[in-house]
Order: structure tokens, then sequence, then C-alpha cells
DNA sequence: TCTGGGGTCCTAGGACCC
DNA sequence: TCTGGGGTCCTAGGACCC
């Protein structure tokens, strides 16, 4: 407890930054007639817009895709038709078979990502990366942000929320929602409060009144299994989660994740901001156009799975780094998933080594049902001039030859 | 007409070591 | 010959996120 002699701690001021709609706005940039039309980025098909002779162009729609493949980002416009991220392109031209489909050009979104940050970085340094859209920054100790403006308190954090949203634009063209509160996870509500193009600042003492309102499924961490479980135990928002005994939450969910949920519905979450972080994996993976059988399809299987470790070996040696777990990922039809792993006396980047040790463990899988997808993925990671691991002598594994193993690779 | 690709973190059991 | 306890590594699966 802090005792009048112990200083408090000054609350801390962080902000999430979320881009608006990502992928679909940098699209708008360059096809501006699209502006306020329901569009879709995402598939994998050729679906480039074609410019005809007289300069226009003209756009695949929804409903001339065919194929496996899902909804990246979708406008504004989009979504009041019902279609989402995530969602498959099959069943969203359903709902929208005259929406515009565009490829994903993820080059292009990683330049103006890097652009966004830069701009951010120049007002306010300590960020912490969240993927390719969206980054917590921590505002405390920026120049002005404690600095009441009039008579309205967070005048200060108001003009710097304000100012990082200016230079977004300028540097990109493109607007962003920003959330600020006293840590992580209410700003990563708030930002969303007001989108597009928001500021929302919510102090610790709003949490009632704006956070308990709020169905659970807006915490982040709070994903489709716990929401289900939640709502089965009659929770749905925010505030009857704050309200439901600590004890019941720790029986139902486990000790540390139940102990999370209390302490996230009372907003509370003391994470600091990450401003560097070391990958702890990389892995490439692909799906099929059509589901593939070990044996009947063994010849593309093969090359398939050769391309995807010479690609992860590729991805090392650009990235610099070695790893010494190989493993492979599995995906049957019904969307069964299945991992294998395994671990080496010594770290690689060599494409051969990675094909060898994932063709060991592909040996432990039956392979007797098609597959959808495979994937290689390499962990342990470390630096070329990193000391060698302390090595363990190796251990048995039982692999229980499979009668259905097909013995293929 | 089901459900991409890239990740992180957690849990849990067995091996192995002290 | 019933039964220890802790710590770390390895492996498999699953929830969750962007």
């Amino acid at each position: 407890m802090a005792s009048p002699h112990t200083p408090t701690l000054p609350e801390r001021l962080i902000a999430h930054l979320d881009m608006d709609a990502f992928y679909a706005s940098v699209e708008l940039l360059r096809y501006p007639e699209l502006k306020g039309l329901p569009v879709v980025v995402g598939g994998r098909r050729m679906h480039e817009p074609k410019t005809l002779p007289d300069g226009s162009r003209q756009y695949a729609r929804l409903r001339d895709y065919t194929g496996r493949g899902v909804i990246t980002t979708s406008t504004y416009a989009a979504r009041d038709l019902g279609v989402f991220s995530g969602m498959g392109l099959m069943k969203a031209a359903l709902r929208a078979p005259d929406a515009i489909l565009l490829p994903t050009d993820f080059d292009r979104y990683r330049h103006f990502s890097r652009l966004f940050k830069a701009a951010v970085a120049e007002i306010a340094p300590v960020i912490e990366d969240r993927g390719i859209d969206e980054i917590y920054i921590d505002l405390s100790e920026v120049p002005g942000v404690r600095e009441s403006v009039g008579h309205d308190p967070q005048g200060g954090v108001r003009a710097v929320a304000r100012e990082i949203k200016n230079a977004v634009q300028r540097a990109t063209g493109l607007t962003c929602s920003i959330g600020v509160t006293p840590n992580k996870l209410l700003s990563k509500i708030a930002s969303e409060l007001d989108k597009p193009d928001g500021l929302t600042l919510l102090r610790a003492d709003e949490i009632p009144s704006r956070i308990w309102p709020l169905a659970v499924r807006k915490i982040n961490g709070i994903g489709p299994k716990a929401n289900a479980k939640l709502e089965s135990l009659g929770i749905e928002t925010v505030g009857e989660l704050a309200a439901a005994d600590p004890q019941m939450l720790i029986a139902q969910f486990g000790r540390s994740y139940g102990h999370w949920l209390h302490e996230a519905a009372h907003g509370r979450d003391e994470r600091p901001v990450v401003t560097h972080s070391e990958p702890v994996s990389i892995s490439r993976e692909t799906t099929f156009e059509r589901d593939l059988h070990a044996k009947l399809d063994r010849a593309e299987l093969g090359a398939i799975f050769t391309r995807l470790c010479e690609q992860l070996a590729g991805d090392l040696a650009r990235k610099g780094y070695l790893g010494r777990t190989i493993g492979i990922k599995l995906r049957f039809v019904g969307f069964r998933t299945v991992t294998r792993d395994l671990t080496l006396d010594l770290p690689t980047q060599d494409a051969q080594t990675i094909r060898q040790a994932a063709g060991a463990c592909l040996k432990r899988v039956d392979l007797s049902q098609r597959l959808r997808l495979l994937g290689v993925r390499v962990g342990s990671l470390s630096r070329p001039g990193d000391p060698a691991p302390a090595r363990r002598p190796t251990r048995r594994v039982d692999s229980g030859p499979k009668p259905e193993n097909l013995s293929l690779f």
C-alpha cells in the first residue's frame, strides 16, 4: 500500500493507434473512383483491375471469384453489407455480389506501414509494433502531454493525439483512430469506440460508464471460445464480468486466465509498451486450391513441401536467423490440424536440412486423409554468432510406425 | 460456399536430472 | 520395494491476435 511518504507514480498515458480499414484505404489511394463503394481486399487469384483503352478501369466483382480465400479487409461500405475480415470470399459473394474485389498487395501495405510509424515516431518515439496497421504509443514522457489547456485537464493529451493523427494523415493520406487511456488494454478498446477517424480519451473513473456496457468480446484476449463460455455463464457485458466472483472465474477458466479476466474487466493492466522484441518462430504455410492426398498427389505435395522449406530458408537468411526446432503443420479436410516438431542438435538455416527434419516429422503423421494445408516452421531461433546451444543427449522419439503412413516424403 | 497466412502465449505430460 | 520433489527441455494442441 502507498503510505503518505511514498510518492504515487504518475499515471501512464498510453495510446493505441489503429489505421482505419488499412489495406482497403491504401487501395483507395490509387483507385480513388472507388471511394464510398463496397470494396473488399483479399483472395489469391489474379483479379487485378484492367485498364481499358479509354483509360477507365474494370474491376473484378466478388461474384466472379471462385476458390479458397478470405477477406483481408473491407471498406466501411462493404461492412454495411455484412462482409467482414476473415469471411470466406465465396460466402461474402452471396451477401455482396457486386462488391469490388481487389487483390492484396502486401509490399505496398508494408510501405505505408513504415510511413505512418515513422511519422508517429517523430512526435512520440516510444512505440510498440502490433503488426502492420496498429501500434501502442507511450505518451507519458512526450513534452506537453501533461499540460492542461484551458479548463480541460486532458487538453495536452488531446492536442498531442491530434498532432499524431495529423502527422499520419500528412505522411500517408490515411486516417487512423486513437484511444488514449492509462493502459494498453483500455486504449485498445478506446480506439475502437469512435472509428473511423476517431479520437477517444478515457480516464480510469470512466470505466463503469464507458467500458462496462460493452460486450466482453471487445476485450483483447477474449476470443470466440471464452466468449461462448462466458455467455453460457450468463455474462455478456464487461460490467457483468467485473461483478462476477473471481473465485468462480478461476474455477471456470483456470488460475491464470480466470484472474486475468477479473483484472481486465476492471480495466487493470500493467503491461509496458515494448519497443523491441525478437521473433520466436518463422513459418511458411499454404492452403491448396483443392485438397491433396499424400499418395494420389504425391509429386505435387512433395514439390510444395520442398518449396515451403526453400522459402523458409530464404526468410531465415534474409532476416539473419538460425533455428533449431523444425516443425510441420498439416490441416486435413474437416479442418483438423496436426503439428509435429523436432529439435536438432545444432541450429540451421539450410533448406535441405530443414526439408529433411520436416520430412522426419511428416513420417509421424497418419496421412490417409486428404490435406488442405501444409506448413513448415522454424523455432528456437538464434543469431549466427550466438554460442552453440548446450547439447543434450538425443532421446529416442517413439514414432510408432503408422499403418497409414504412406512413406512419401 | 465454410474457414488465409503470419505470429504469440499457455497448458500439460513425459523425459531427464539433481 | 512404496513412492519424493523441483526444475528444465521437448513435444502437441489450442486459444487468440493482426
